[in-house]
DNA sequence: TTGTAAGCGTTATCAT
DNA sequence: ATGATAACGCTTACAA
């Protein structure tokens, strides 16, 4: 019996080497399959190590080596379905790549928050951040700081000089808006997100090329915050005006709170008004009615972040994707004139 | 101007020392505030780490000290969004706390699956791990394998001996059920989680509880996976079989599902049938008809799950906090007989 | 092919 | 109250 004061330490490299008969250099090699090593002692090694379950102390590694395996996800999406699945992904794809990874939720937009929060992720000695991060603003913060970590936005700042991607949301705004027209409509209003997002933009752009493109009449867009309640809000007060035939809302929880703003005052969807959507989330296709809406991919999205930002950190060819294709999910909230 | 072969090395320890002209040891005490530092040598100290911008090396400290300051989040529910926001205030929680959140997504539910989870985070140095994996399965896992770390589940497993915390479920599903009850209903079916969830568990038991409790018929319960895809299904098998007035579903998705099944098959909720959904998600107000459903405080159970964890990791005494309560919202899709 | 020595940046221990 | 010295577990040199 060993003695109770005896505190268990997990076995190190040099516990490895002892048992297996060699320096600790050489297991080290074996660890990080060096090229010039026997196979026989490397058996011998591998062996030493299955025995005593040795597990490499990751804090020693990143010291040294001054790399921690990690990746860093800066969030400014508290729990928004898109968000929400490419950081999934991104997890999922990073671990397979063998990081880990570390996330960090804005709580406020300000440059102070985000510097703060990029340092702390510094601190951490990420290799790289994956910045989710939507706002306009935190790209200037972020281009400021000059930060000498490589970094991936999954949303593209127009103008942007960092590496970034996206899906083509001014493609599937178009698409949308297209969509409508095509149907008839002639009367189209925008119910946008906030002025400062990245995509609220696209998304806008997206639907004013497709109505000037086709000599359509534009309208104010109306800002909303991308929640369902926001929708609810603007759908009882669209009712009072009835210059409009049809609605492009930037995501699918205000084209939700819309059905139901436009149900609650006795708009008639699709036979009063056409409304399409953006995201496709899940219940997307149960509302009533079922929401046209555009899809995208957001999965595919987070794993494309991670192949780049790694391409950056391991200083190979950056690989460059083509925007990532999004699908118009026709429904019943659409229907002709 | 410095030579370009100079490699940029962050200011460690000893740049301070050197600086403020005392000896490495000391910075580290005003680092870790040590009691006895003279006020003038701590000052100078600070002074020089605000000088030189240092910021601590936390690789070096997490290997001398062999704690990391970082907090594991083991999660096996992908994008739902109970967990999700959990999740996200685990991770503020966090770092209000001064630790880091590596989150690790569980992509089967198999012992080897987790226990390779596990060891992963464990490699990681982290402090202690918050479990989000209500599969019964888990706990067993996780239990046999008597893992050193300490770890909190948020979600109670009967006869759990760990430590854990959770929503009241039961209590939440019994007074849905009641809800019903009260309204007249006295055939009322349950569409339930997976048969290996601990929370669908719960809910059913609640339903169960209720309707014995009335001296009410039960029935077998129909079992779902937690998708609006599966309660569309479930609806239009259900509405071949009209002998029940009421259905209280154990999530909001399928019960968004089901209304949508309903109506395609010409049941009218809550004139034909009432709904009764559970969590409250952001959509639940505004579907049609809205779903009457129980809301439960997800972003507080995140942050008692970290302050049960972080009791556990100091030594200190661990809270315990009364159940969290859940609350029913009325809404139009139940109605009384 | 393998071993020896040094050092990464911090905290812990023992002096002073 | 402060300083010197020795770890922590690993990798990168360099030597054999």
């Amino acid at each position: 019996m060993s003695s109770a004061s005896e505190r268990a330490r997990l076995p190190s490299i040099r516990d490895v080497a002892r048992l297996a008969g060699v320096s600790h250099q050489t297991v080290s090699r074996v660890l990080n399959d060096h090229a010039s090593i026997r196979p026989e002692t490397k058996a011998k090694v591998l062996d030493a190590i299955a025995v005593l379950d040795y597990r490499p102390n990751l804090a020693a590694r990143a010291l040294v080596t001054s790399k921690s395996n990690m990746l860093g996800i800066l969030s400014a999406t508290i729990g928004e379905f898109g968000p929400t699945s490419s950081i999934a992904s991104i997890e999922d794809a990073a671990r397979e790549e063998g990081y880990s990874v570390s996330t960090l939720n804005l709580a406020a937009t300000t440059p102070e928050a985000i510097g703060s929060a990029v340092r702390q992720l510094a601190r951490e000695q990420v290799d790289g951040i994956v910045v989710l991060a939507p706002q306009v603003r935190v790209f200037h913060v972020l281009r400021g700081m000059a930060v000498s970590l490589p970094f991936v936005s999954l949303q593209t700042a127009s103008g942007s000089d960092g590496v970034s991607l996206s899906a083509d949301q001014v493609a599937g705004a178009r698409a949308a808006t297209e969509h409508l027209i095509g149907l008839g409509h002639s009367d189209i209003l925008h119910l946008a997100g906030p002025q400062d997002w990245i995509e609220a933009e696209s998304r806008m752009r997206g639907y004013l090329d497709a109505l000037r493109e086709a000599d359509l009449p534009t309208f104010p867009p109306i800002r909303g915050d991308w929640s369902a309640d926001f929708g609810y809000f603007a759908g009882q007060e669209l009712s009072r005006r009835r210059d409009f035939t049809a609605v492009f809302a930037a995501n699918d929880l205000m084209a939700i709170g819309l059905l139901h703003g436009f149900r609650d005052t006795g708009i008639r969807v699709p036979e009063d008004v056409s409304v399409v959507g953006f995201d496709d989330v899940p219940v997307a296709a149960h509302v009533a009615p079922t929401l046209t809406t555009v899809h995208q991919d957001f999965p595919e999205l987070g794993r494309r972040a991670v192949k780049i930002l790694l391409a950056q950190i391991r200083g190979e060819q950056v690989p460059s994707f083509g925007p990532l294709q999004t699908t118009l999910r026709l429904r019943e909230s659409s229907g002709s004139r």
